[in-house]
DNA sequence: TTGGTTCCCAAGTAAGCCCATGCTATCCCA
DNA sequence: TGGGATAGCATGGGCTTACTTGGGAACCAA
Protein backbone atom coordinates (compact mmCIF):
# COMPACT_ATOMS: atom_id res chain seq x y z
CA UNK A 1 0.00 0.00 0.00
CA UNK A 2 1.28 3.27 -1.05
CA UNK A 3 0.95 5.78 1.82
CA UNK A 4 2.91 9.22 2.85
CA UNK A 5 4.81 11.47 0.63
CA UNK A 6 8.27 11.59 0.24
CA UNK A 7 10.12 14.97 -0.83
CA UNK A 8 13.74 14.07 -2.55
CA UNK A 9 15.40 15.75 -5.74
CA UNK A 10 17.42 14.02 -9.50
CA UNK A 11 20.89 13.38 -8.76
CA UNK A 12 23.44 14.35 -11.09
CA UNK A 13 23.23 11.46 -13.11
CA UNK A 14 19.64 12.15 -13.26
CA UNK A 15 18.42 8.83 -10.73
CA UNK A 16 16.06 9.10 -7.93
CA UNK A 17 15.73 6.58 -5.07
CA UNK A 18 12.16 5.42 -4.72
CA UNK A 19 11.14 5.70 -1.25
CA UNK A 20 11.99 2.25 0.45
CA UNK A 21 7.96 2.14 2.07
CA UNK A 22 7.13 2.13 -1.85
CA UNK A 23 9.29 -0.13 -2.70
CA UNK A 24 8.17 -2.68 -0.46
CA UNK A 25 4.85 -1.76 -1.53
CA UNK A 26 5.96 -2.66 -4.81
CA UNK A 27 6.21 -6.22 -3.50
CA UNK A 28 9.71 -7.21 -4.24
CA UNK A 29 9.18 -6.31 -7.98
CA UNK A 30 11.54 -4.27 -9.38
CA UNK A 31 9.84 -2.36 -12.44
CA UNK A 32 8.17 0.62 -11.86
CA UNK A 33 6.09 2.12 -14.66
CA UNK A 34 5.29 5.68 -14.95
CA UNK A 35 3.00 8.16 -16.97
CA UNK A 36 1.78 11.14 -17.22
CA UNK A 37 -1.63 11.13 -15.18
CA UNK A 38 -4.77 10.49 -17.27
CA UNK A 39 -6.79 13.34 -15.01
CA UNK A 40 -4.47 15.73 -16.81
CA UNK A 41 -3.29 17.39 -13.28
CA UNK A 42 0.09 17.79 -14.51
CA UNK A 43 2.04 14.93 -11.90
CA UNK A 44 3.59 11.41 -13.25
CA UNK A 45 1.46 8.43 -12.31
CA UNK A 46 3.13 4.65 -11.48
CA UNK A 47 3.15 1.71 -10.07
CA UNK A 48 3.95 -1.95 -10.17
CA UNK A 49 3.43 -5.12 -12.03
CA UNK A 50 0.34 -5.48 -10.27
CA UNK A 51 -0.95 -2.74 -10.96
CA UNK A 52 -0.03 -3.18 -14.89
CA UNK A 53 -1.11 -5.93 -14.85
CA UNK A 54 -4.64 -5.02 -13.11
CA UNK A 55 -4.34 -2.55 -15.87
CA UNK A 56 -4.35 -5.42 -18.81
CA UNK A 57 -7.00 -7.29 -17.22
CA UNK A 58 -8.97 -3.94 -17.47
CA UNK A 59 -7.96 -4.03 -21.47
CA UNK A 60 -9.36 -7.34 -21.58
CA UNK A 61 -12.94 -6.21 -20.07
CA UNK A 62 -13.39 -3.34 -22.60
CA UNK A 63 -14.45 -3.91 -26.19
CA UNK A 64 -11.45 -4.24 -28.88
CA UNK A 65 -13.36 -1.56 -30.71
CA UNK A 66 -14.60 0.38 -28.02
CA UNK A 67 -12.68 4.09 -29.33
CA UNK A 68 -12.27 4.48 -25.35
CA UNK A 69 -10.01 1.18 -25.05
CA UNK A 70 -7.70 2.97 -27.66
CA UNK A 71 -7.10 6.26 -25.83
CA UNK A 72 -6.85 4.32 -22.80
CA UNK A 73 -4.38 1.77 -24.12
CA UNK A 74 -2.44 4.98 -25.17
CA UNK A 75 -2.62 7.06 -22.26
CA UNK A 76 -1.51 3.90 -20.09
CA UNK A 77 0.64 1.56 -22.22
CA UNK A 78 2.08 3.71 -24.90
CA UNK A 79 2.82 7.01 -22.74
CA UNK A 80 4.66 4.89 -19.88
CA UNK A 81 8.42 4.00 -19.35
CA UNK A 82 8.79 0.70 -18.12
CA UNK A 83 11.54 1.33 -15.95
CA UNK A 84 14.00 -1.05 -13.62
CA UNK A 85 14.96 0.07 -10.17
CA UNK A 86 18.53 -0.61 -9.72
CA UNK A 87 20.24 -2.61 -6.96
CA UNK A 88 19.96 0.72 -4.65
CA UNK A 89 16.81 1.41 -5.48
CA UNK A 90 16.59 4.19 -7.92
CA UNK A 91 15.42 4.70 -11.25
CA UNK A 92 15.83 7.10 -13.81
CA UNK A 93 12.60 8.72 -14.99
CA UNK A 94 13.06 9.85 -19.08
CA UNK A 95 13.65 13.45 -19.64
CA UNK A 96 9.88 13.77 -21.72
CA UNK A 97 7.94 12.46 -18.59
CA UNK A 98 10.05 15.35 -16.13
CA UNK A 99 9.13 17.85 -18.65
CA UNK A 100 5.55 16.48 -18.43
CA UNK A 101 5.41 16.78 -15.43
CA UNK A 102 7.32 20.22 -14.89
CA UNK A 103 10.40 18.14 -12.51
CA UNK A 104 13.83 19.44 -12.81
CA UNK A 105 15.47 19.11 -10.06
CA UNK A 106 13.48 18.65 -6.69
CA UNK A 107 10.44 16.69 -6.78
CA UNK A 108 7.66 15.09 -4.24
CA UNK A 109 6.76 11.21 -3.82
CA UNK A 110 3.09 10.44 -2.79
CA UNK A 111 1.10 7.87 -2.19
CA UNK A 112 -2.17 6.99 -3.14
CA UNK A 113 -3.16 3.29 -2.01
CA UNK A 114 -2.46 1.02 -4.92
CA UNK A 115 -0.39 3.46 -6.99
CA UNK A 116 1.85 6.77 -6.71
CA UNK A 117 2.24 9.77 -7.90
CA UNK A 118 5.23 11.77 -8.54
CA UNK A 119 5.17 15.88 -8.40
CA UNK A 120 6.88 19.32 -8.86
CA UNK A 121 6.99 20.22 -5.62
CA UNK A 122 5.02 23.44 -6.03
CA UNK A 123 2.52 21.73 -7.98
CA UNK A 124 1.99 19.31 -5.34
CA UNK A 125 1.58 22.15 -2.79
CA UNK A 126 -0.97 23.66 -5.00
CA UNK A 127 -2.71 20.25 -5.43
CA UNK A 128 -2.76 19.50 -2.12
CA UNK A 129 -4.12 22.72 -1.00
CA UNK A 130 -6.98 22.02 -3.03
CA UNK A 131 -8.10 18.66 -2.29
CA UNK A 132 -7.30 19.55 1.73
CA UNK A 133 -10.43 22.37 1.04
CA UNK A 134 -12.40 19.45 -1.36
CA UNK A 135 -12.43 16.84 1.37
CA UNK A 136 -13.33 19.34 4.05
CA UNK A 137 -16.02 20.69 2.08
CA UNK A 138 -17.56 17.17 0.98
CA UNK A 139 -17.33 15.51 4.22
CA UNK A 140 -20.78 13.19 3.65
CA UNK A 141 -19.65 12.33 0.54
CA UNK A 142 -17.61 10.09 2.55
CA UNK A 143 -19.73 9.18 5.43
CA UNK A 144 -21.86 7.40 3.75
CA UNK A 145 -20.05 4.32 2.29
CA UNK A 146 -18.01 4.53 5.48
CA UNK A 147 -20.91 3.58 7.47
CA UNK A 148 -21.36 1.19 5.18
CA UNK A 149 -18.02 -0.41 5.44
CA UNK A 150 -18.02 -0.33 8.97
CA UNK A 151 -20.98 -2.29 9.44
CA UNK A 152 -19.49 -5.30 7.14
CA UNK A 153 -16.42 -5.03 8.02
CA UNK A 154 -16.85 -4.57 11.61
CA UNK A 155 -15.12 -1.63 13.47
CA UNK A 156 -11.46 -0.85 13.11
CA UNK A 157 -9.69 -2.43 16.65
CA UNK A 158 -13.00 -3.31 17.96
CA UNK A 159 -14.26 -6.32 16.21
CA UNK A 160 -17.14 -6.85 14.10
CA UNK A 161 -19.28 -6.70 17.19
CA UNK A 162 -17.85 -3.39 18.31
CA UNK A 163 -17.27 -4.76 22.10
CA UNK A 164 -14.24 -4.05 24.12
CA UNK B 1 4.46 -6.14 -24.28
CA UNK B 2 5.44 -3.46 -25.70
CA UNK B 3 5.68 -0.30 -23.59
CA UNK B 4 6.12 3.28 -24.01
CA UNK B 5 7.63 5.23 -26.80
CA UNK B 6 10.77 5.36 -28.71
CA UNK B 7 12.17 8.25 -31.47
CA UNK B 8 14.22 7.56 -33.85
CA UNK B 9 15.41 7.86 -37.77
CA UNK B 10 16.27 6.15 -41.04
CA UNK B 11 19.49 5.64 -41.56
CA UNK B 12 21.78 6.40 -44.80
CA UNK B 13 20.21 2.64 -46.21
CA UNK B 14 17.11 3.30 -44.87
CA UNK B 15 17.60 1.06 -41.97
CA UNK B 16 16.27 1.13 -38.50
CA UNK B 17 16.70 -0.32 -35.17
CA UNK B 18 13.97 -1.76 -33.54
CA UNK B 19 14.21 -0.46 -30.04
CA UNK B 20 15.77 -3.04 -27.79
CA UNK B 21 12.95 -3.10 -25.06
CA UNK B 22 10.70 -4.15 -28.03
CA UNK B 23 13.03 -6.76 -29.42
CA UNK B 24 12.33 -8.40 -25.98
CA UNK B 25 9.07 -8.03 -26.52
CA UNK B 26 9.36 -10.37 -29.49
CA UNK B 27 10.56 -12.89 -27.62
CA UNK B 28 13.69 -13.69 -29.71
CA UNK B 29 11.48 -14.10 -32.93
CA UNK B 30 13.61 -11.97 -35.69
CA UNK B 31 10.54 -11.63 -37.48
CA UNK B 32 8.28 -8.69 -37.86
CA UNK B 33 5.27 -8.16 -39.81
CA UNK B 34 4.11 -4.63 -40.47
CA UNK B 35 1.32 -3.40 -42.17
CA UNK B 36 -1.01 0.40 -42.38
CA UNK B 37 -3.14 0.27 -39.54
CA UNK B 38 -6.63 -1.26 -40.50
CA UNK B 39 -8.22 1.79 -38.74
CA UNK B 40 -6.80 4.25 -41.15
CA UNK B 41 -5.34 6.50 -38.48
CA UNK B 42 -2.17 7.05 -40.89
CA UNK B 43 0.24 4.94 -38.76
CA UNK B 44 1.90 1.29 -39.49
CA UNK B 45 0.92 -1.37 -37.01
CA UNK B 46 3.13 -4.36 -36.49
CA UNK B 47 4.03 -7.61 -34.04
CA UNK B 48 5.98 -10.16 -34.47
CA UNK B 49 5.03 -14.09 -34.83
CA UNK B 50 2.66 -14.13 -31.79
CA UNK B 51 0.52 -11.55 -32.95
CA UNK B 52 0.50 -12.96 -36.54
CA UNK B 53 -0.79 -16.42 -35.10
CA UNK B 54 -3.22 -14.81 -33.36
CA UNK B 55 -4.38 -12.97 -36.23
CA UNK B 56 -4.37 -16.35 -38.01
CA UNK B 57 -6.50 -18.24 -35.25
CA UNK B 58 -8.96 -15.40 -35.87
CA UNK B 59 -9.40 -16.22 -39.75
CA UNK B 60 -9.78 -19.40 -38.90
CA UNK B 61 -12.60 -18.78 -36.40
CA UNK B 62 -14.52 -16.76 -39.26
CA UNK B 63 -16.63 -18.10 -42.13
CA UNK B 64 -14.78 -19.29 -45.30
CA UNK B 65 -17.47 -17.38 -47.33
CA UNK B 66 -17.80 -14.15 -45.00
CA UNK B 67 -16.86 -10.98 -47.13
CA UNK B 68 -15.02 -9.68 -44.03
CA UNK B 69 -12.91 -12.44 -43.77
CA UNK B 70 -11.20 -11.10 -47.69
CA UNK B 71 -11.41 -8.12 -46.17
CA UNK B 72 -9.67 -8.57 -43.14
CA UNK B 73 -7.05 -10.93 -44.45
CA UNK B 74 -6.71 -8.44 -47.56
CA UNK B 75 -5.80 -5.32 -44.80
CA UNK B 76 -3.60 -7.76 -42.61
CA UNK B 77 -1.75 -10.37 -44.83
CA UNK B 78 -1.80 -9.21 -48.36
CA UNK B 79 -0.68 -5.44 -46.80
CA UNK B 80 1.98 -6.71 -45.13
CA UNK B 81 5.77 -6.62 -44.92
CA UNK B 82 7.51 -10.02 -43.85
CA UNK B 83 10.36 -8.33 -42.50
CA UNK B 84 13.45 -9.95 -40.32
CA UNK B 85 16.15 -8.23 -38.17
CA UNK B 86 19.50 -8.32 -38.81
CA UNK B 87 22.24 -8.99 -36.05
CA UNK B 88 22.66 -6.34 -34.37
CA UNK B 89 18.33 -5.31 -34.67
CA UNK B 90 17.68 -3.56 -37.50
CA UNK B 91 14.61 -3.72 -40.02
CA UNK B 92 14.28 -2.23 -43.61
CA UNK B 93 10.75 -0.61 -43.59
CA UNK B 94 9.48 -0.58 -47.30
CA UNK B 95 8.89 2.23 -49.49
CA UNK B 96 5.12 1.69 -49.77
CA UNK B 97 4.90 1.66 -45.85
CA UNK B 98 6.68 4.49 -45.24
CA UNK B 99 4.90 6.41 -48.04
CA UNK B 100 1.57 5.28 -46.74
CA UNK B 101 2.64 6.53 -42.84
CA UNK B 102 4.62 9.56 -44.66
CA UNK B 103 7.41 8.72 -43.01
CA UNK B 104 10.87 10.52 -44.82
CA UNK B 105 13.49 10.29 -41.58
CA UNK B 106 12.45 10.85 -38.53
CA UNK B 107 9.74 8.63 -36.92
CA UNK B 108 7.82 7.30 -33.68
CA UNK B 109 7.72 3.60 -31.93
CA UNK B 110 4.74 3.62 -29.92
CA UNK B 111 4.36 0.40 -27.74
CA UNK B 112 0.75 -0.39 -27.89
CA UNK B 113 0.75 -3.84 -25.58
CA UNK B 114 0.34 -6.86 -28.02
CA UNK B 115 1.38 -4.61 -30.91
CA UNK B 116 3.66 -1.61 -32.02
CA UNK B 117 3.12 1.33 -34.13
CA UNK B 118 5.65 3.20 -35.93
CA UNK B 119 4.56 6.94 -36.70
CA UNK B 120 5.85 9.58 -38.58
CA UNK B 121 6.34 11.83 -35.77
CA UNK B 122 4.14 15.17 -36.10
CA UNK B 123 1.33 12.73 -36.98
CA UNK B 124 2.15 10.79 -33.97
CA UNK B 125 1.85 14.24 -31.76
CA UNK B 126 -1.34 14.86 -32.74
CA UNK B 127 -2.79 11.42 -32.20
CA UNK B 128 -1.30 11.41 -28.63
CA UNK B 129 -3.14 14.80 -27.90
CA UNK B 130 -5.95 13.69 -29.19
CA UNK B 131 -6.41 10.57 -27.13
CA UNK B 132 -4.96 12.61 -24.45
CA UNK B 133 -8.27 14.54 -24.34
CA UNK B 134 -10.28 11.80 -25.11
CA UNK B 135 -8.99 9.58 -22.28
CA UNK B 136 -9.67 12.56 -20.05
CA UNK B 137 -12.78 12.95 -20.49
CA UNK B 138 -14.07 9.36 -20.30
CA UNK B 139 -12.49 8.51 -17.58
CA UNK B 140 -15.75 7.29 -16.51
CA UNK B 141 -15.37 4.16 -18.89
CA UNK B 142 -12.43 2.90 -17.61
CA UNK B 143 -13.49 2.54 -14.17
CA UNK B 144 -15.98 0.51 -14.58
CA UNK B 145 -13.60 -2.48 -15.89
CA UNK B 146 -10.80 -1.08 -14.30
CA UNK B 147 -13.05 -2.18 -11.19
CA UNK B 148 -14.32 -5.26 -12.26
CA UNK B 149 -10.60 -6.09 -12.58
CA UNK B 150 -10.10 -5.45 -9.13
CA UNK B 151 -12.76 -7.09 -7.93
CA UNK B 152 -11.54 -10.27 -9.86
CA UNK B 153 -8.00 -9.89 -9.52
CA UNK B 154 -7.28 -8.31 -6.06
CA UNK B 155 -5.91 -4.49 -5.26
CA UNK B 156 -2.61 -4.39 -5.84
CA UNK B 157 -0.18 -5.02 -2.85
CA UNK B 158 -2.97 -6.01 -0.80
CA UNK B 159 -4.04 -9.90 -2.55
CA UNK B 160 -7.45 -10.74 -3.33
CA UNK B 161 -9.36 -10.01 -0.45
CA UNK B 162 -7.95 -6.39 0.05
CA UNK B 163 -6.65 -7.22 3.74
CA UNK B 164 -4.20 -6.00 5.65
C1' DT C 1 29.07 -4.10 -64.61
C1' DT C 2 25.92 -1.62 -61.72
C1' DG C 3 22.61 -1.05 -58.32
C1' DG C 4 20.55 -2.91 -54.51
C1' DT C 5 20.56 -6.18 -50.39
C1' DT C 6 22.26 -8.63 -46.91
C1' DC C 7 25.73 -9.75 -43.78
C1' DC C 8 29.46 -8.49 -40.89
C1' DC C 9 32.66 -5.64 -38.29
C1' DA C 10 33.82 -1.57 -35.51
C1' DA C 11 33.44 2.47 -32.61
C1' DG C 12 31.12 5.86 -29.77
C1' DT C 13 27.85 6.53 -26.43
C1' DA C 14 24.56 5.93 -23.11
C1' DA C 15 22.60 3.05 -19.80
C1' DG C 16 22.83 -0.27 -16.27
C1' DC C 17 25.49 -2.44 -12.57
C1' DC C 18 28.21 -2.51 -8.65
C1' DC C 19 30.88 -0.79 -4.85
C1' DA C 20 31.78 2.55 -1.28
C1' DT C 21 30.56 6.26 1.96
C1' DG C 22 27.91 9.12 5.04
C1' DC C 23 23.81 9.80 7.43
C1' DT C 24 19.85 8.96 10.21
C1' DA C 25 16.76 6.49 12.81
C1' DT C 26 16.20 2.67 15.72
C1' DC C 27 17.45 -0.41 19.26
C1' DC C 28 19.75 -1.86 23.28
C1' DC C 29 22.01 -1.34 27.43
C1' DA C 30 23.72 1.15 31.23
C1' DT D 1 16.65 8.67 30.28
C1' DG D 2 20.87 9.23 27.89
C1' DG D 3 24.48 7.48 25.06
C1' DG D 4 26.54 4.27 22.02
C1' DA D 5 26.23 0.72 18.56
C1' DT D 6 24.00 -0.98 14.45
C1' DA D 7 21.38 -1.60 10.47
C1' DG D 8 19.03 0.29 6.72
C1' DC D 9 18.66 3.98 3.50
C1' DA D 10 20.07 7.66 0.47
C1' DT D 11 23.76 9.33 -2.42
C1' DG D 12 27.97 9.63 -5.18
C1' DG D 13 31.03 7.77 -8.44
C1' DG D 14 33.50 4.42 -11.39
C1' DC D 15 33.25 0.67 -14.44
C1' DT D 16 31.37 -2.55 -17.69
C1' DT D 17 28.02 -3.97 -20.74
C1' DA D 18 25.04 -3.53 -24.44
C1' DC D 19 22.65 -0.70 -27.65
C1' DT D 20 22.83 2.25 -31.51
C1' DT D 21 24.83 3.85 -35.50
C1' DG D 22 27.93 4.04 -39.33
C1' DG D 23 30.36 2.01 -42.90
C1' DG D 24 32.57 -1.77 -45.60
C1' DA D 25 32.53 -6.27 -47.95
C1' DA D 26 30.21 -10.01 -50.18
C1' DC D 27 26.29 -11.63 -52.72
C1' DC D 28 22.36 -11.53 -55.92
C1' DA D 29 19.78 -9.74 -59.70
C1' DA D 30 19.12 -6.94 -63.62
Amino acid sequence: MFVSTYETSLDAKGRVSVPAPFRAALSGGNRVFLWPAIDGSGCLEGGGDELMSLYRQTLARMAPNDPNRRAFMHTIFTRSADLKMDDTGRITIPPALLKAAGIEKQLVFAGSFDRFHIWEPSRFAEFDAQMAETARDNQDAMAEPFQQAMAAGGLPGLGKAGGE
